[in-house]
DNA sequence: TCTGGGGTCCTTTAACTA
DNA sequence: TCTGTAGTTAAAGGACCC
């Protein structure tokens, strides 16, 4: 989503040159808010934010009235209220605006299939192959704005040109509903005044090493030997703006993605040193991750938490398991593990489970123990039994490996002990 | 009222294997 | 067999994006 006020707007006129600008970057303008005064009518033309209402939570997306006032995405809502106090702060609804997101990814389809969207507000199109159907790159956004606007009711931005990155500097620089088109011809013009940070990639970390080496702007890329490039950013990155400056960007619009890891993280209202609530949480974000590799029907190899103490510090650890699982409990065990392992100087206000590794699973049946009392209960029958039985007498291979198959589903059975 | 949650990709270091 | 090295994989951390 763009983080800018629309102040530096730059559209293309009726009838501007498109030639070779046939890959679109296609933006919905402020998504979330769009959507949440779409709602709500009387919301129109005020400055409204999305984002957490209470406790710790940041800016998802605001309305240019209250970007008016410097109010950004990523800001923390109570900078924001500063900044604007007049601004009315709005829950999230993610369903609502994953089904927008579908409404409008369908119109796209129906003009190309070569689409690749890149979040829920976001795509890219190639109609390079489309010209005789529907007409030249311009002719192509500009019916698109309008079939989203008439259909949704949600305005977007659209930028064209011959590569997905400049198609997406195009789309930044004409938002709100704008259209900017970049022929082929014209990109090293357009991009040489742009300061760095347009680059996708470049952000303020990068942005910095070149400014001390007095890279400012594209240009100046340009103009700086591959080699110093490459000390100042490493290989990868010092190569990859090199070329970028150039408008060369050989990607693809690729239309399926493989997802690579799948996680969940949660920051508390307040900063918890409590183990047992802590360890409760872990599990749930497990299970919670669990499920939702078994809806994809992938398993995971790889577990790993994330912990983000009071200070901010944050830190990380993972682990690689014998066999891939779906299974909340097992990701459970290993997160658990990983936590224990921990220091833990202080407390803690962020805490999260990723996967990692993912491969196409198995059954895909595992409908197993995603509820949280059920796995209270194991876990409370793991600690009575060893405490009658001592440590070792009952495992959790022993509890998890039990299961048998009927009908598809996977049922366990009591808990049992190992006598 | 300081800093979310979902990710991807890259770099560095260490351990292991050929 | 010893040693050095090249390649691969894991793990940790961080930059970046929306």
């Amino acid at each position: 989503m763009g983080r800018g006020d629309g102040s530096g707007r730059r559209v293309s006129p009726a009838g501007a040159d498109d030639t070779g600008a046939g890959i679109l970057h296609v933006d919905m303008d402020a998504f979330y808010a769009s959507v949440e005064v779409l709602d709500d009518p009387s919301l129109r033309g005020k400055p409204v934010i999305v984002g957490g209402v209470e406790g710790r939570g940041v800016v998802s997306s605001a309305t240019y009235e209250a970007r008016r006032y410097g109010v950004r995405s990523a800001m923390p809502v109570g900078q924001a209220l500063r900044l604007c106090p007049s601004a009315i702060v709005v829950p999230p609804h993610f369903p609502r605006y994953l089904e927008l997101s579908a409404r409008v990814m369908d119109i796209f389809h129906e003009v190309t299939p070569l689409v690749e969207p890149l979040s829920i507000d976001e795509a890219f199109l190639d109609v390079r192959g489309a010209r005789r159907l529907w007409g030249t790159p311009g002719q192509i956004a500009r019916m698109l704005r309008s079939r989203v606007h008439e259909h949704t009711g949600l305005s977007c931005s659209v930028g064209a040109a011959a590569t997905k990155h400049v198609a997406k500097i195009a789309s930044t620089m004409s938002k709100p509903d704008g259209l900017l088109i970049v022929a082929e011809a014209d990109t090293e013009a357009f991009l040489a005044p742009l300061s760095v940070r347009a680059l996708w990639g470049v952000g303020p970390k990068a942005s910095e090493a070149l400014e001390s080496r007095g890279i400012r702007t594209v240009r100046d890329i340009r103009e700086t030997p591959r080699a110093v490039l490459e000390r100042t950013l490493g290989a990868t990155m010092g190569d990859r703006i090199w070329h970028l400056a150039r408008g060369l960007d050989a990607r693809e619009v690729q239309t399926e993605r493989i997802e690579k890891s799948i996680g969940h993280e949660e920051t508390f209202r307040t900063d918890i040193a409590d183990d047992r609530i802590l360890r409760a949480e872990l599990r749930r974000l497990a299970d919670r991750v669990g499920a939702r590799l078994r809806e994809a029907g992938w398993e995971a190899r790889t577990v790993s938490i994330k912990v983000r103490f009071a200070d901010f510090t944050t830190l990380t650890r993972a682990q690689t398991l014998p066999e891939p699982t779906a299974v909340g409990q097992r990701i459970g065990a290993a997160a658990l593990e990983l936590f224990d392992q921990l220091e833990r100087p202080l407390p803690i206000r962020l805490i999260g489970v990723r996967t990692e590794k993912l491969r196409a699973g198995g059954s895909g049946a595992l409908a197993l123990w995603d509820d949280d009392a059920e796995w209270r209960q194991v876990e409370g029958a793991l600690d009575d039994a060893t405490a009658r039985f001592g440590a070792g007498a009952v495992t959790r291979a022993a509890l998890l490996g039990t299961r048998r198959d009927v009908g598809g589903v996977t049922h366990h059975p009591p808990v049992r002990r190992r006598d």
